[in-house]
RNA sequence: GGGCCAUUAGCUCAGCUGGUUAGAGCGCAUGCUUGAUAAGCAUGAGGUCCCUGGUUCGAUUCCAGGAUGGCCCA
């Protein structure tokens, strides 16, 4: 037996073909013509069918050897061929925009919604977008994944009620608008510019709306958003103040500030940006009068004679500015200082920085003694310039590294300095005024601009001898997120958030191993920026936001947040909405007969600062969750991992503070969006691709599929290159659904079989299809998304190439209404809802289109894909999934056997017999799967355990069916095998 | 500079607690089909598992150090 019989006259065939081509490639063509390769690609396999139809085909000779191949009826038109309206082509760009308003016009959400009421709630809680701007790809992700989420959990059954908001107060929308309307902001009435704000601000606002909508997001959620700018939503941030009030966790207090001089506000650390920056560095000498110099020399006990030379501690710094505000130097209480010769003086500096300080001054420095920094503590030097002391103290933020050892500080100009002036008992000196000039209190230099100022105060140090040394120094340096200019240190009284008050910070971490964090990572990272969060500056001096309820006794200036008043505002903020703080007179906020607790004073001024915006949206669990009446704490925060430092922070906080309760019960993170090479996206950098180009280009389906494709929980990639793959794998899902549309379009439903009726290939395959709907499920339920995608894609081919491929020869040629087709039909049928409700959560647009190319009748109750409920498989047909690989690892070996590859249905396959009783229960759909005309089992005496017999088919190619059977049993039909024959005289007495 | 994350085929990704020839999809090449047809099927070529050490009988996997990129912070 010859098992590599293959037909006859396959070599000629495939000389045949390379004649033609003549080595010609897609790629050269494509270079020559100056087209896409791919278009290139298909016009050279076009020319390859164009050759194949016209030759004469060896085959069909082989199969008559006597080469009479009668011109016989055509009997395509008596085969069952797939039929749908379901375009190849998805014209997303265009398509995609009409089903937004459909959704809306079904009022899709409203209706699932509806229908899951009373079910277990789960709530996705929106962290909101800034109203200020266009979308980008991070946002998308965004977007996409909350949609995603919420559909999955309605699709489940769960009354996920989303509620989506904006953030919409603040510094940029303020710096946005003056910029946009040319105003200047020291001239324009602060309620005229608040209501340009929110006009500013509802315009970014409706623009991303709809470009959200335009992603496929459920239209409906967002036709009353939350945004912070209602009066509900202030009413909830001046509530939570007085709730802070009430439990002592605010106060205001002068306090070491990130200030922006250039936009005269004082910054959170969130509003920080650190970018490189060339600043002076100067080593400059601190010299001990008379009676310092006896000290200094007495604690360190040099073992030599000091003379009568100068004795000066030099410090080094970057920001010469900043020492007209000088108080202090600190030194590190362990680390060792030394006495120095210099030869004509006498320098202290740190052992450790002796060497690059030698360096400096140019001179060689003999060392004299050495003591730790704590034996100066309180020692004392004079100021370089100003006619004061400068006090020696100890801190651990010394650094060793660079410098001198001996850190100049000004506690009204840093926060470790500022601390310091805490514990030493120096209030913070600061000769700055909001703008960035010197006051009086600068000496010299006052009126001056404080950068201006580095360049005098440096020639003023050269001129007096204090001066070391001067050069560039390039460091990274925190700048104002908003104007980029570089930022200061300057101290100010401000409103705060008691992060240590009332064990808050401890408290805080409490919480956080409660909370299910996703990846693991994240817990850490919290507790991380919990444990590093400073004091919680809450006050900005800007008009673009909610006002702190709070005034100053014009008698005493005491600064008073009292729990009433600030209730009392807050209910009227409520009504009418916080303008009112700059309308309405301040007693009209005050009970009656109010006086200061402190003197007992009746005349106050109004605070005029607003709070920070991060607190605003800090309070989103209040101003949303519980204003609106939704479940608290949350199921879920999901946003990008920078939010850690943001908005999970900022709610963990208020929400610990005022309920002792994380305001949510899980968090999600993921990546940020990066370029095809995994740089950051900058739209200076030419690598930036917005949200709605994005979608006009390759569809919000395919971007939506790109995000499932992708590994969020970490940073990801997004290019051309990606997005052209992501559209072949899209075109293939689609075209496996158009084709299960194809094969149901002429199913009556009255002949929609059950599951235990139909053929046994139909009930593995719909086994198989149990097993991916399980996992998907799963994995949608577990946020994996990219596990769900993979299992998709991996089925979709398996059911293709394996499934579909087999069952062809039924759905074709079977008679219309046999049970044998009806059967594949059926589970045709039950395939397409599985894969349209699975696919229906990423592939929004996509599935809903199929869906609403299902013939009506077989929608049953779905007017929507989101109608449909996703498959629960509490058990798996374990044996029918074994039989199934089993199945697909023979079909393998019969389809890769060389010889009778592509030409299986001439052959007949016999197969050991083991194995062929393991088939035995499905019948003739085992022939059916291996696409051969025959199949047959080996006698059980061969030793041929593991081999296949592969030989020619016994009879001919049936015209109709062409598989290799006994043809010309009916006289009218000498070409077609006998169920042919059946087939066609039936249809023909049909017609006739 | 510090904390965290990532690095496996041209691209996107699998690879469980260490164990034979490291897998999938897309792309590419070749062949088949022309009854899913601007489609379908089959086969194949692609890998220094980022690098260097260490632990181990054995490391893509564990440990340490480094490189590159990213986020967050100084």
């Amino acid at each position: 037996m010859d098992a590599d019989a293959g037909p006859p006259g396959g070599d000629d065939r495939r000389g045949a073909g390379r004649r033609y081509l003549g080595g010609l490639c897609g790629r050269r063509v494509a270079r020559h013509a100056r087209f896409d390769p791919r278009v290139a690609v298909r016009v050279v396999r076009h020319a390859r069918r164009i050759h194949r139809l016209e030759r004469v085909d060896p085959f069909e000779d082989s199969a008559n050897p006597g080469g009479m191949t009668a011109v016989t009826r055509d009997y395509r038109s008596t085969l069952n061929l797939p039929k749908t309206a379901f375009p190849m082509k998805a014209d997303l760009t265009k398509r995609e925009p009409d089903r937004v308003k459909w959704w809306a016009e079904h009022r899709t959400y409203e209706k699932r919604l509806e229908k899951n009421k009373g079910a277990k709630p789960w709530i996705l809680h929106d962290g909101p977008p800034y109203a200020n701007g266009n979308l980008h790809m991070g946002h998308f992700l965004n977007r996409f994944l909350k949609d995603c989420f919420v559909k999955i959990h309605l699709l489940d059954g769960e009354w996920a009620a989303f509620i989506p908001g904006w953030d919409m107060h603040g510094l940029p929308i303020e710096l946005e608008t003056l910029k946009h309307l040319g105003l200047d902001y020291h001239k324009t009435d602060p309620i005229e510019l608040r209501a340009k704000c929110k006009e500013r601000a509802l315009h970014w606002l409706d623009i991303q709306r709809e470009t959200i909508l335009r992603m496929g997001c459920f239209a409906g959620l967002y036709d009353d958003p939350y945004r912070t700018i209602d009066p509900s939503f202030e009413k909830a941030i001046v509530e939570t103040l007085a709730d802070l009030a009430e439990k002592n966790l605010i106060y205001k207090g002068l306090r070491s500030t990130l200030w922006c001089i250039h936009d005269e506000t004082a910054l959170a650390e969130a509003e920080i940006e650190y970018d490189d920056h060339v600043s002076p560095s100067i080593y400059v000498r601190f010299t001990a009068n008379e009676q310092q110099r006896a000290d200094l020399l007495q604690r360190c006990h040099p073992e030599r004679s000091a003379e009568g030379k100068p004795l000066s501690i030099i410090i080094w710094t970057t920001t010469p500015w900043t020492l007209p505000a000088n108080l202090m130097i600190a030194l590190d209480p362990e680390a060792r200082y030394g006495l120095y010769d210099a030869g004509d003086e006498l320098v202290i500096v740190a052992e450790a920085l002796a060497k690059s300080v030698a360096q400096k001054l140019g001179k060689p420095l003999a060392g004299l003694a050495g003591v730790p920094g704590a034996k100066l503590e309180m020692a004392a030097v004079r100021h370089p310039f100003m006619d004061r002391d400068s006090i020696v103290v100890v801190a651990d933020h010394v650094e060793l590294d660079t410098g001198t050892g001996a850190v100049h500080t000004a506690p009204g100009h840093g926060a470790d300095d500022f601390e310091l002036g805490v514990k030493y008992g120096f209030a913070p000196l600061n000769p700055v005024d909001a703008a960035g000039r010197f006051t009086g209190e600068a000496g010299p230099y006052a009126g001056r601009e404080i950068f201006d100022a580095n360049a005098i105060i440096i020639d003023d140090l050269r001129a007096s001898g204090k001066l070391v040394c001067f050069e560039d120094y390039t460091h990274s340096y925190p700048h104002c997120w908003r104007c980029k200019n570089p930022v200061i240190f300057r101290a100010t009284a401000q409103w705060f958030i008691g992060m240590d008050r009332e064990r808050l910070r401890q408290r805080i971490l409490e919480q956080i191993p409660s909370v299910h964090w996703i990846p693991e990572w994240g817990e850490t990272r919290m507790a991380q920026m919990i444990e590093l969060h400073p004091e919680w500056c809450l006050s900005r001096q800007r008009i673009w936001g909610t006002p702190i309820p709070a005034f100053d006794c014009e008698a005493c200036n005491e600064a008073i947040i009292d729990v009433q008043v600030a209730r009392r505002v807050a209910e009227r903020f409520g009504r009418d909405g916080s303008d009112v703080w700059w309308t309405e007179p301040l007693e009209s906020f005050l009970p009656e007969g109010f006086a200061c607790p402190k003197c007992g004073g009746t005349r106050f001024r109004k605070e005029m600062n607003i709070v920070d915006i991060w607190f605003e949206s800090g309070v989103t669990w209040r101003g949303v969750l519980v204003t609106r009446d939704q479940p608290f704490p949350a199921d879920l925060y999901l946003e990008g991992g920078d939010q850690y430092r943001g908005w999970f922070r900022s709610n963990l906080i208020t929400s610990v503070a005022v309920r002792d309760c994380a305001p949510y019960k899980g968090v999600l993170s993921y990546g940020w969006v990066n370029d095809a090479e995994g740089r950051a996206m900058h739209k200076s950098l030419g690598n930036y691709i917005g949200a709605v180009d994005g979608m006009e280009t390759y569809g919000a389906d395919v971007l939506r599929l790109w995000a499932a494709s992708v590994e969020w929980s970490s940073d990801v990639r997004l290019g051309p290159k990606m997005l052209e793959n992501v559209g072949n794998v899209y075109r293939n899902l689609r075209l496996r659904l158009r084709y299960l549309l194809s094969v149901v379009d002429d199913l009556p439903p009255n002949r929609v079989m059950p599951r235990s009726a139909m053929e046994p290939l139909d009930r593995l395959v719909l086994a198989r299809a149990d097993a991916l709907a399980k996992q998907v499920v799963e994995d949608y339920r577990s946020y994996r998304l990219h596990d769900a995608y993979l299992a998709l894609v991996a089925f979709d081919n398996e059911f293709s190439a394996f499934y579909v491929d087999a069952v062809k020869d039924r759905l074709y040629t079977s008679a219309r209404d046999a049970d044998r087709r009806r059967s594949a039909q059926s589970a045709a049928l039950e395939m397409l809802r599985t894969l349209c409700v699975l696919l229906a959560p990423v592939l929004s647009f996509t599935a809903e289109e199929a869906w609403q190319f299902l013939p009506p009748i077989l929608k049953e109750q779905a007017a929507s894909v989101f109608d449909l409920s996703l498959p629960r498989v509490d058990r798996l047909d374990e044996e029918a999934l074994g039989l199934w690989s089993e199945l697909r690892a023979l079909r393998a070996k019969v389809a890769s056997n060389e010889g009778l590859r592509d030409y299986q249905l001439a052959a007949r396959v016999s197969v050991p017999a083991t194995r062929y009783e393991r088939f035995a229960a499905l019948g003739d759909n085992l022939r059916e799967a291996l696409i051969v005309s025959q199949v047959a089992s080996l006698e059980r005496s061969s030793n041929a355990d593991t081999e296949l017999v592969l030989e020619p088919a016994q009879g001919e190619k049936c015209a109709r069916c062409w598989k290799y059977l006994p043809l010309g049993g009916d006289p009218e039909h000498p070409s077609l095998c006998a169920p042919c024959g059946a087939i066609v005289r039936k249809i023909d007495e049909t017609a006739a």
